[in-house]
DNA sequence: GCCGGCCTCAATCGAAAGTTAGAACCGGCG
DNA sequence: CGCCGGTTCTAACTTTCGATTGAGGCCGGC
């Protein structure tokens, strides 16, 4: 185990977490961190030149691309370095287009440091690592069907949550309203509910959305 | 200034953040992290053993007390170390709590290190520093004062972010459909909206209604 | 290749929600 | 006391939303 050291990218828009991760990755053997980005578009730039084998993602950064989208970027191209999402959520829609966009684990920040050092090293081999909230949650899905919403509507019933009207969210989607009405009837039979404020309700009571 | 060495407690239920922090300010000349703590409880006892200057302060705890809480346990009692709220959010649900319980500073944790050492050497001496998006916010609320609603309009809307219909609020609370629309009105004037589930998401995030 | 989800669009029609314009009630104040 | 501001209530009118039905394209599994 103490041939090449695992090389690393820490990709997260706030300074003190960038110091915490290096501080309790930098004292375990095997590990070596050659580069911080601050913004998604410097992470995916700086993964993909070559001499990174797992990059630790943020899912939110402060403004343009998100974690998400950086992580789709880079695991994109053959010979990417694997990508270990590491954030504060793990709702629906924060876990759901990560693992969608390629990602090789998903931690939460208040795992200890042990958790992310074995994490780390099973990313640099290709294996998942899932924090065990995001677990519960992938398995609760595939048992209870009813409130498996796609991606899609996740993403339609959170801007319905952000007090879009219809056809603001097609503006906003590129689509027409008629669309958003479509998904949004599928999401009220599948909610079991039948208006956009229950909805709203009901997912966040579930934890589909956020706030 | 190189005198006695300020003592702080880093109150986070992250270990990443609280690595993160140990490290950006043991960097600084003068400034010596003292204590841990993970939990609002444990800061509590903690910050009361007479040992510490200033206390950074995390709002969200996974279990238990907030950081709200705790910040105003702490400050109660005379000659109490001062409280930097050092936090991820600024929404005025979070803001407001904070320096209601007599925090002496609030910052993101977006900040950059030397805002980070400049604000706890501040607040060491009593001295507020607030992040420049606070600062804004508070601004902004001493000149739109803020409307608050009536217990009859906070009544309805907290039945409306329920998911109820218009109908079924004015059954609940013993009114016509109309009355209920007629308090809506008033509510979307008075938080600049123009929809129900605008309104719900403006009520949230000013922490007018819960959850 | 066929089938079954998923995403997209469309058009109707009834039912809510939102808008406007008032009126009754109550407490404080000149 | 009469006036006023705030709250509560009501009945119209307009707009948006939700239900329903139907259909085409795309992709992945059997």
């Amino acid at each position: 185990m103490t041939d090449t050291p695992i090389r690393l990218l820490l990709a997260d828009d706030h300074p003190v977490v960038r110091a915490g991760l290096r501080a309790v990755l930098e004292t375990e053997p095997g590990l070596e961190v050659v580069a911080e980005a601050a913004t998604a578009e410097d992470a995916v730039t700086r993964a993909t030149q070559g001499d990174i084998d797992v990059v630790l993602m943020d899912l939110q950064f402060g403004q343009g691309m998100t974690g998400a989208q950086a992580t789709a970027a880079i695991t994109a191209r053959p010979g990417a370095p694997h990508v270990l999402v590491v954030t504060t959520y793990d709702t629906d829609a924060d876990v759901l287009p990560a693992i969608e966009a390629g990602a090789t684990g998903y931690l939460l920040k208040d795992a200890p440091p042990e958790d992310l050092a074995a994490a780390v090293r099973a990313a640099a081999t290709g294996r998942t690592t899932l924090a065990p909230a995001v677990g519960d949650r992938l398995m609760h899905r595939l048992r209870e069907p009813h409130a498996a919403l796609t991606l899609r509507e996740i993403e339609v019933l959170t801007l319905v949550a952000g007090g879009l009207s219809n056809q603001a969210i097609g503006a906003r989607l590129y689509l027409t309203e008629g669309t958003v009405k479509s998904h949004l009837a599928r999401i009220y039979t599948k909610l079991d509910v039948d208006s956009r404020t229950a909805a709203v309700a009901t997912a966040t009571q579930l934890g589909l959305i956020r706030r």
